[in-house]
RNA sequence: GCUGACGUAGCUCAACGGUAGAGCAGCUGAUUUGUAAUCAGCAGGUUGGGGGUUCGAAUCCCUCCGUCAGCUCCA
């Protein structure tokens, strides 16, 4: 079907006059604007084969089967002939065909991609479009014509698999996006450029909180005293609502004997990921997880229905092999600290317990200033375990997403091999999502490590564990807070809470008197009494994005006061030491 | 892992077959300064590693390592 779409008043109609919302007004636009993507490349090479070209979330894209490097090196001339294109106007003319007369057709152009999704499509008819000398297999709808594309960018060029699947070729995709109006594009562009100017890996090295050498290794991040500082808050911080929430502490190691990874199931089901090696002649693996050591601390002794549930923590290092083309700054890593822990609970406890595992989550993301998106996530096709616990489980993890009224996603086959998962999304200052919290059930580890605890009735039962972290990776979520705050930490994570900054020589010891108080009283702070230009102490403190300066001048000193200049520029002049420790502290108390 | 692009001083980049250069950062000295860069001097590089083509390679070719954008995977 055509889609009338009447710029610039922007009103959308079917065919058949039913209006369709802003997002599919957008899907038609991109969607089309894809197919003169392709009829421009088509023009340019006529030796490039034609895969897919669907709209995405922020564009669209086209694959097509030539040399990337071609495309790459093209992409201005092909921007210009869609441009041409466009100014042709060309209609989209739909036309509903037998398989046979569509096979017939992509035959004669030389398309054995289309011919091999006419092999996929069950029906008897499919809809072909056409612009100009353009024929497409495509369900539609599209615009009137090719005129009514405007604001378009042509966006890069990388390689994907034929149907995502891996041992398919490798196709080359050109990724563009279309708006409406300029200014939209417009914002799309800068939108994109103000991701770029947050990238945690740049302002972690700016910032003096991490960063990753390739002659230490890949994926292996080494922090800085800043980064480390603000784990070692973050890490305190989770220490103690860990234990308001009466969760205990362990420690476990950081490589073990394979036997014991043999009988998790893992060096079945992850062993390609694991690091595995040998100590005098006995295998051994760098642990990818904490269960199987949290496990061992839950066996250490028998177990009492009356001391369930039982809540294992720890801030648990793991090393997993990933594929070399994931890895990414801390959002991405070979070597990671999970703030893991393991409830050890009767089935009849695993719904509340999720319950409060999951108000654990949504409490850390409300004190990070953070949104979120949950879904549920069901079994795999590779997965251990019976059809019963499987579903036993899953239904638990979705009832107490109920009774917490949660809204959530369901994500068929995203499971664990062990069990299904809650997980959360967390949504970062520019709508972004990153990967968070997780919640598992499994009743498949009690059941190979025979974990039981002794019911009323004195018979042994099996026990059902939970596997969740609150925040994910410390690694990953310190990435992403640096993403989402733009590296200006709020003061009670900032690792430099303030700096004292001196006019002139005359006020250093004054300057030296401030610092000793403000660090005797817990607060963070430098000194900066270099011989400098006020201007540019000011600068340096706020490329660092420290959230207090302290301006000490000969005003200052007479009085006996400070001048606060916070990190957005507002200035609070002549106020006594007291009053400035106190507004830190507050800030500190109050998480913000 | 796969496809493509890219690796030049601590950082950001120039030189693109003919003697490797700039800004910032660093060091030294001068300047005593009121809300985002004071001035001058000095130092800094086997152009990611290895191999090849050439009279001559940062520049062209091969290979390895790594980074980036995606794909697949994932906390």
């Amino acid at each position: 079907m055509l889609v009338k779409i009447n710029f610039p008043r922007r009103l959308v109609r079917m065919e058949e006059g039913k209006e369709i919302n802003k997002e599919q007004q957008l899907e038609v636009l991109r969607h089309s604007t894809s197919h003169v993507l392709a009829q421009a490349v088509k023009r340019l090479f006529p030796e490039a084969k034609l895969g897919i070209g669907p709209p995405i979330k922020d564009g669209f894209y086209y694959d097509f089967d030539i040399d990337g490097e071609v495309l790459s090196k093209n992409l201005s001339k092909i921007k210009e002939e869609m441009k041409k294109i466009i100014k042709e106007d060309l209609p989209f003319e739909k036309e509903v065909v037998s398989k046979e007369e569509a096979k017939r057709i992509f035959k004669e152009r030389e398309e054995p991609y289309k011919l091999k999704l006419l092999e996929e499509i069950e029906d008897e008819k499919v809809s072909i479009y056409r612009q100009g000398e353009f024929v497409d297999l495509c369900r539609g709808p599209h615009l009137e014509s090719t005129g009514k594309i405007k604001h378009f960018a042509l966006l890069s060029v990388a390689g994907a698999y034929w149907h995502g699947k891996e041992g398919n070729p490798m196709l080359s995709r050109i990724y563009g996006t279309c708006f409406f109006t300029k200014q939209e594009l417009e914002n799309y562009l800068e939108w994109i450029e103000e991701a770029k100017r947050r990238d945690h890996r740049k302002l972690g090295r700016e910032l003096g909180i991490f960063d990753i050498y390739p002659e230490l290794g890949q994926g292996l991040a080494v922090y800085h005293p800043n980064g480390s500082l603000i784990r070692e808050i973050i890490e305190n911080f989770e220490k103690e609502e860990h234990l308001k929430r009466d969760y205990q502490l362990v420690r476990t190691p950081h490589i073990s004997k394979a036997e014991l990874w043999k009988i998790s199931g893992h060096l079945d089901f992850y062993r390609e990921n694991m690091y595995v090696f040998s100590i005098d002649g006995e295998e051994y693996v760098l642990k990818p997880m904490n269960c199987p050591g949290h496990i061992m601390v839950y066996k250490s002794k028998q177990r009492s229905y009356k001391e369930l549930p039982i809540k294992l923590f720890e801030l648990g290092t793991v090393y997993r092999r990933e594929a070399s083309g994931v890895l990414h700054g801390l959002l991405r890593l070979r070597g990671f600290t999970q703030d893991d822990a393991h409830i050890f609970c009767m089935p009849s406890q695993l719904i509340d317990e999720v319950r409060e595992v999951l108000r654990f989550c949504l409490f850390m993301m409300d004190t990070f200033n953070l949104g979120y998106k949950v879904t549920l996530s069901t079994r795999p096709a590779k997965s251990i375990g019976s059809d019963d616990l499987w579903e036993r489980s899953t239904s638990a993890l979705k009832q107490a997403l109920e009774k917490e009224g949660i809204e959530f996603e369901i994500a068929p086959g995203e499971g664990a091999f062990y069990g299904p998962k809650i997980d959360i999304q967390m949504r970062d200052a520019l709508g972004r999502l990153w990967q968070g919290p997780t919640v598992q059930v499994d009743f498949n580890l009690p059941e190979r490590f025979n974990l039981t605890y002794v019911a009323s009735g004195g018979e042994k039962k099996r026990v059902v564990m939970i596997h969740r972290v609150v925040l994910g990776t410390i690694d990953r979520f310190l990435g992403v807070l640096i993403e989402h705050v733009e590296g200006k930490f709020p003061v009670w994570l900032a690792p430099v809470q303030a700096r004292i900054l001196t006019i002139t020589d005359k006020e250093t010891s004054y300057a030296r008197e401030i610092y000793n108080n403000l660090k005797t009283q817990g607060i963070r702070v430098e000194l900066d009494s270099r011989k400098e230009m006020l201007n540019y102490k000011i600068r340096e403190a706020q490329l660092q994005k420290i959230p207090y300066m302290v301006i000490l001048g000969k005003r200052e000193r007479e009085s006996r006061t400070l001048t606060v200049r916070k990190r957005d520029g507002e200035n609070i002049k002549g106020i006594p030491v007291e009053e400035f420790v106190s507004m830190v502290k507050e800030k500190v108390t109050k998480r913000n």
